[in-house]
DNA sequence: GTCTATAACCTGATAGAC
DNA sequence: GTCTATCAGGTTATAGAC
């Protein structure tokens, strides 16, 4: 687990870390709602009154973990599309690869962070913009929108940029048990057909943005 | 609610009619661990003691919607996409505006299904196979190879078709709350904003479906 | 069939000893 | 700081009266 430890929590205290790197875990897998005091407190190999005394609430709780998750993600972005000598897909391919690195550590992520948005969308957002990764997401759409604006992309909305790049990318993520079931080759890992899957996502992406002509060209670099 | 009609379940009693459809509401809403049988039966405007008469535990009655919610599903893919004399976008817009009357209907659906899948895949996959929608999936699925197999379409492996079809179709779906809160436009209302994604979208599929020059000739009809 | 009453349990949270 | 003991509240589920 340990998403990565760009973390702002006081891990001075080893127990302390303990209980949010169980926390952490178990709150990704499970969900908030599936998730008991109970089962973070045997995780962490201590008991529930000792939990309380760090964190007095659950919900306190899950805040403290939520915050070193969602930093976690953005900054993946960040340094790569802002890197404008390179080729738009080489950039896109860039981040495909950050987050599958990502991804491949943590699968149920993309999971937790749709669950979570629906149990309480509000949270999840003041969270982001508490952090300042709204500023940061700022840069990234304008970094899109000059490309647009100079015509080497479609005048796409923004908006459906990102639902065609997270829905993209996520959705095996989130459908992960049927296509373990049901839908890997023989002797296929579930990271093999992400591998497989990288092309596809690509193209449909470079179908979104880039106008027909440039799509035609830029096939022939997938 | 009342997602379709063409269920088993015994509506002769109207009781247990009611309970259904509370519950069919109220797991889709909040899922299987966020909704209690207090929950239900309040809405269902009984007691506690009376679900459990009907339904002896949760578990089951969970799996008495599960049926009615999956089988509402698949025959409407079905019937549009085995039209082989249509284009093949106006079949795939079919496809889309079958799936969006539904969710603009129940528009936590598809979250619903995710989260469900993750809690239990195999119980989805064992209810999808018990009420033999496997054998009109198989036949979605011979629809699409067959196109393939005659050169139409490029030779996709079907799963990621249905990686990209469901996952461009249901993610603004799942980001509803965030896009409702910070993505719309000024007045705009969330299924306005779904019908300006459909062209994108409907894109992307051509752009994975079809050889280039079939793509491009397409991208005129949208 | 539908209710009242209640069992048995698990949850988050606190007080107080060490 | 970390434990034991305990609380109040909510959960599923059942037994038994009507």
């Amino acid at each position: 687990m340990s998403i990565q430890d760009n973390n702002k929590t006081d891990n001075h205290n080893p127990t302390e870390a303990k209980i949010i790197e169980a926390a952490k875990y178990l709150f990704i897998q499970k969900g908030y709602a599936e998730t008991s005091m109970s089962d973070i407190a045997a995780r962490a190999g201590i008991n529930r009154p000792a939990l309380h005394y760090y964190f007095r609430t659950k919900d306190k709780m899950f805040h403290a973990v939520i915050g070193d998750i969602v930093s976690a993600i953005i900054p993946k972005v960040y340094k790569l599309l802002t890197k404008k000598e390179m080729p738009i897909a080489n950039r896109i391919g860039g981040m495909i690869d950050a987050y599958y690195s990502l991804f491949i550590q943590i699968p149920r992520l993309p999971m937790f962070i749709i669950r979570e948005i629906n149990r309480d969308a509000d949270m999840l957002i003041s969270t982001i913009i508490q952090m300042h990764l709204n500023v940061k997401a700022q840069n990234v759409i304008n970094c899109i929108q000059e490309e647009m604006n100079c015509g080497k992309f479609n005048k796409v909305p923004i908006r459906f940029f990102f639902c065609s790049f997270y829905g993209l990318l996520v959705t095996p993520l989130l459908m992960q048990d049927v296509i373990r079931a049901v839908m890997l080759e023989d002797g296929e890992t579930f990271e093999q057909m992400l591998q497989k899957w990288k092309p596809y996502l690509l193209r449909q992406i470079l179908a979104l943005l880039l106008p027909p002509q440039e799509f035609v060209k830029a096939l022939g670099g997938i």
